[in-house]
DNA sequence: TACCAGGTCCTCG
DNA sequence: CGAGGACATGGT
């Protein structure tokens, strides 16, 4: 069922080759094949950290002006006052918060992991998500997003799109928690398979599976229940 | 004009 | 636990 659903997608939306991590103008160069650095990878770590409950859009400049004042840098953004960290990340909304989750989660690859990522990231794949979780502001879906993106291991991300869209497909699953463990129980525990199928979601969701959905263009009203019963309506 | 966006934390019943 | 509020900008 899930299998069969990514197939549709893939071939409906194309590959989506995520994350989208970017730079001044232009999108990492090299970041196909996922990130490379240390410094990418905390990028990776940054957005998924600016991008809870906002619109990419509005992370893309924010990064941007990180990287204007050279603060993709665990170092720079600890030394850097939060109110001058929270201007920096202004467009991404709830800036004073998101300026403290930063130095947070910086402050705590400090402390506990050598202020490095790699350290972090060695970890067995559930010590490494309970380590994250144990940091104020990050939560189960900017922990997977870092696990699947940043650390590039295999942890299903579920978010508010995957939720809308497998809701009115069918399923009875209502937490962060139940709605993973079917995707992870149901799929090939492959990273790439992972990252690629949570990017169509996201682009399904954003395009197709909206609040007022597109059930008339959507490559998957034949197996949704809500676009069934749009169909016969129209 | 309202509503929405790739959540999380805190409080209260 | 589950619901409800706070946090805030920018696009449609």
């Amino acid at each position: 069922m899930l299998l069969r659903i990514y197939e549709r997608l893939k071939k409906n939306h194309g590959p989506q080759r995520w994350w989208p991590v970017t730079r001044p103008g232009r999108i990492h160069p090299g970041y196909d094949g996922g990130p490379k650095t240390g410094k990418q990878r905390l990028e990776v770590c940054i957005g998924a950290i600016l991008t809870q409950n906002t619109s990419w859009r509005n992370v893309e400049k924010a990064i941007a002006e990180l990287n204007r004042n050279r603060a993709i840098s665990i170092k720079k953004i600890l030394s850097t006052p939060q109110q001058k960290l929270a201007q920096w990340i202004r467009s991404s909304g709830y800036y004073n918060e998101k300026a403290k989750k930063l130095k947070q989660f910086c402050s705590f690859l400090r402390k506990k992991h050598n202020g490095r990522l790699s350290g972090l990231f060695a970890l067995d794949d559930d010590v490494l998500r309970r380590e994250l979780l144990s940091v104020n502001g990050i939560g189960p879906e900017t922990a997977d997003s870092i696990i699947l993106y940043a650390a590039e291991k295999p942890a299903f991300v579920i978010d508010a799109y995957t939720m809308r869209i497998f809701n009115r497909i069918g399923f009875k699953e209502k937490t962060y928690h139940e709605m993973q463990e079917r995707f992870m129980r149901s799929l090939p525990k492959r990273t790439k398979l992972f990252q690629e199928y949570h990017a169509l979601i996201v682009q399904h969701g954003k395009g197709i599976c909206r609040p007022k959905p597109l059930c008339g263009e959507c490559c998957l009203r034949n197996v949704c229940r809500y676009g069934k019963r749009a169909m016969r309506r129209a």
